[in-house]
DNA sequence: CACCGTTGCGTTCATATTGGTCATGGAAGG
DNA sequence: CCTTCCATGACCAATATGAACGCAACGGTG
């Protein structure tokens, strides 16, 4: 089977380049090009599908200059290309997660997100996708049963678990990641444990591992008599 | 929470008017109105819009006299209409599933169905737009993390429908979800193994399937020494 | 200015308690 | 009688907690 084409629609040069690095990385995926705005991404997808080679698949960045990526991908479809979106952006609005699946958009990666995440999603599209090519064997004829079709909706849309360091859990440290978010300011381990009613421990552990992967900033606190308190402040997500 | 407001294309009078009354027997959804063809279905979706009461959801069969469903799908599209579509076919097409999901198909139903599969479905489908409206309790903020999408879009799977893994059994599985019912707090999966007086491992297995399948959540309790205790809590909130 | 007690957090370790997995037994169906 | 499947019990692994120890800055005191 040939490489899915992949399409990278980001503003920032630097997250543009980690995408497009990201899908290098993966197997059976092809960087078709890269686009800096709205505008250049519809053209270039036009210029690919008069080409004979059309995109399959657009990682779609949200937040663009000239254009939102709804707008974008709602121009798409008027246009007549119907390549697949995985939808890229930093804001956590649920109502756009409904606009998006309205609109052909298959999965949704929040920034920041490592690349585990990046490459689960689109493993997931892979599987989705080989699975609408060749249907499970055992029934006869060409045609797709339903449960064939739920089959493949599922494998779409199964969240994962992605593997964590020995001695963190995964819902620990959402609940931990949560609390940084709402917080502007910056915190000590002390109130995040008072805060979600965990121990002390437990609470500087998953800080230090957030501080470690760069998703919170951790300074150090003076003033107050006792060794110093570190505080964590939660990074500003670049956009 | 309101009505799901549906519209029925459907070309057989037969299937139409089976298709509207399995509607109205669904808690939760609205019968907006019938469409025989794809002309007066886009025609009633604008006047819907025009009048302050859109569509939310099309329940669109694939083969209609003047326009193909998918066609139909993409002029909504292009006319600024972003209601969900679930697709009703008799085609057993698998492009056709493919390009149905770019242009924003929720789901895919396959005639002939039952109205349990029916029944499922639009379930399936209320619960996304449920947890898309209200996150997953147990997380504060306005904000959506990765998992809460994760878990939406997992709404959209079709548990009831999916070949049950190896291991489970639809007996227990039931008695399971209708204990899960009945609480209205959140029940650990000793709560569980003491009150149906199952082992705990098969308690946790069938708590573990339905939190997969997004019928349950899961989160930790804390404050006590040892190993954290998962709770579940039912979601699926009747409206 | 140097030193030392105080103070409160960082760090480590053992412990408690649950989650996860494997092989086994029994029941249901053919 | 055999096969298949699921619930069970027992084992190992995982993880938050509490306590004990160490460390670094503050504030007196010489």
């Amino acid at each position: 089977m040939s490489d899915i084409r992949v399409l990278v629609v980001e503003d920032e040069p630097i997250a543009a380049a980690a995408h497009a690095a990201y899908i290098g990385r993966l197997e059976g995926f092809t960087l078709a090009g890269t686009a800096p705005d709205g505008q250049s991404a519809l053209r270039l997808m036009t210029d690919f599908a008069a080409a004979g080679t059309p995109v399959d698949l657009v990682l779609l960045d949200m937040n663009l200059p000239d254009l939102h990526g709804l707008d974008i991908a709602r121009r798409m479809r008027a246009a007549g290309l119907f390549a697949d979106i995985i939808a890229i952006t930093a804001v956590r609005e649920l109502n756009i997660v409904r606009s998006a699946v309205a609109t052909g958009v298959v999965q949704y990666l929040i920034k920041p997100f490592t690349f585990a995440t990046f490459a689960d999603k689109l493993g997931s599209y892979r599987l989705f996708r080989e699975q609408l090519a060749s249907p499970a064997a055992g029934h006869a004829g060409p045609g797709a049963s339903q449960s064939d079709v739920d089959q493949a909706f599922a494998s779409l849309r199964a969240p994962s678990e992605l593997p964590l360091p020995k001695g963190l859990a995964a819902s620990t440290l959402e609940s931990v990641q949560d609390f940084m978010k709402l917080q502007s300011g910056a915190v000590s381990a002390s109130e995040v444990m008072d805060a979600l009613g965990m121990s002390r421990v437990t609470a500087r552990r998953y800080l230090e591992y957030l501080a470690d992967a760069g998703t919170v900033t951790r300074t150090a606190r003076y003033g107050a008599p006792g060794r110093p308190e570190n505080e964590y402040r939660w990074t500003r997500t670049a956009s």
